[in-house]
DNA sequence: CAGTGGTCTAGACCACCGA
DNA sequence: CGGTGGTCTAGACCACTGA
């Protein structure tokens, strides 16, 4: 007989991968061990295993592949849907389109950075990193976006760490510098356009853009990063699906 | 030995679930027989019928509450938060707000509608309804909206069966007509105040204002109603999460 | 207190995958 | 073919709810 829990099992079970994640002890894209050696591993039933995992795989940090295994997540590659990234072109489907990196720099965290990231503040040098970058598709920029992470989290970030690419960033964030980002919060916002906004996109000044502040977690909530993004929305829109068909 | 199946037991029992809820057989708000019972009523294990019910809390279809029961999903009521609603002020909390009915005329569908609706064509009267709807907060419009639905589904709709107040229009749908909407896909733009959204917001003329497109679908995906909405965001803001936290 | 959903077990067979 | 996750069973005890 088991003594009384407080929390139950399969999410002892579930916080316990969760570590394991953290610790990098399985990388992204690799598989887990199986559930029956999880089970053993973790002395419960393969049930508890399976609603642990269950769980992960809701919160989209696990894939389950049937006959295969289960897989940690990898933020999605050129060609498939980025996660996170709700930019459709207006007319016809979704179509590849490259990042660049315009600039990049270091600074003192402002009042604001400190807040989100939970900052110390006493170090001398620079606090956070600050890039811009621009998106276009077909040659043609359609948004562009200030990003700002924390320092310590990215140790000796430059440019060469930011190649261009039709990758998503924060493949990068997870393959160079083991930073998960699994949950972003966003708010839009329709402003006039920045001369210097404008100028990218090709737009009039004072032409409306959607401005997107996002702030991106990882696990157990911890903000790592945040941007905000200027979208031109003569040609895309951002799209936004809620509720799953019944 | 049960026979071979090319659909999952629960997902059949899911799909049971669905069918008596389309036909009202358990109301919104409502709860339905227990799991055991479920469970004799369609010749299953309780753990099936758990998965089935499972995967419709899943999709916001129905609720379990520990203790009491498994609930139809209620689409909320004042003072708690409005499914598919995330229009939220920039600063304090979110506040109660006020809808008014501008205006309601029927109308013969277009292609648009013919095709979101699935129409037939052929009749002589309406086919659409089409309303103009204001919300307020604190005295202030901060938003405006054209919403569009199929008469077949809305009979002897008028302007008694929009009363104003701060109920969500899917709650009154729900309540009066039997509708339920369980999914909506929302395409953002910025774009310019026309005159009368302008006006209706009080804006200056051309300032930017955030436009959602949305279409709701209720079970099997079928579409029910069209609208599309002006916000300004100046005082507020469109609120987007992804994913959960780990 | 009785009734509900929540958790958990220890199995079984199935469908899928890749060698 | 062996190994994986997917489905399913028939129970058990727990925690929560409301009368």
């Amino acid at each position: 007989m088991r003594a009384m829990r407080s929390t139950p099992l399969y999410k002892e079970v579930r916080d316990q991968i969760v570590q394991s994640l953290v610790r990098s002890e399985w990388q992204p894209g690799e598989p887990l061990p199986n559930e029956k050696e999880l089970a053993k591993r973790y002395f419960v039933a393969i049930s508890t295993v399976r609603a642990a995992i269950g769980d992960l795989v809701d919160s989209d940090v696990l894939v389950r592949k049937q006959g295969k295994g289960t897989f940690v997540n990898q933020h999605n590659f050129r060609g498939s849907r980025y996660r996170f990234f709700n930019v459709v072109p207006n007319r016809g489907s979704k179509e590849p389109f490259n990042r660049k990196l315009i600039s990049i720099r270091k600074e003192k965290a402002d009042a604001e950075a400190i807040r989100t990231f939970g900052l110390q503040t006493t170090r001398g040098g620079g606090d956070l990193y600050r890039m811009r970058i621009k998106l276009s598709a077909r040659g043609q920029a359609f948004a562009v976006a200030d990003v700002v992470v924390p320092i310590h989290l990215f140790k000796n970030l430059d440019v060469n760490g930011i190649p261009n690419g039709d990758e998503s960033l924060y493949t990068l964030y997870q393959q160079k510098y083991g930073v998960n980002i699994i949950r972003v919060v966003e708010q839009l916002y329709a402003v006039k356009a920045s001369s210097s906004v404008a100028k990218a996109l090709s737009l009039l000044p004072d032409e409306p853009v959607l401005e997107v502040r996002r702030i991106g977690y990882t696990f157990y909530d911890v903000a790592v990063e945040q941007r905000t993004t200027w979208i031109q929305t003569r040609d895309y829109h951002y799209l936004v699906t809620q509720g799953a068909p019944g």
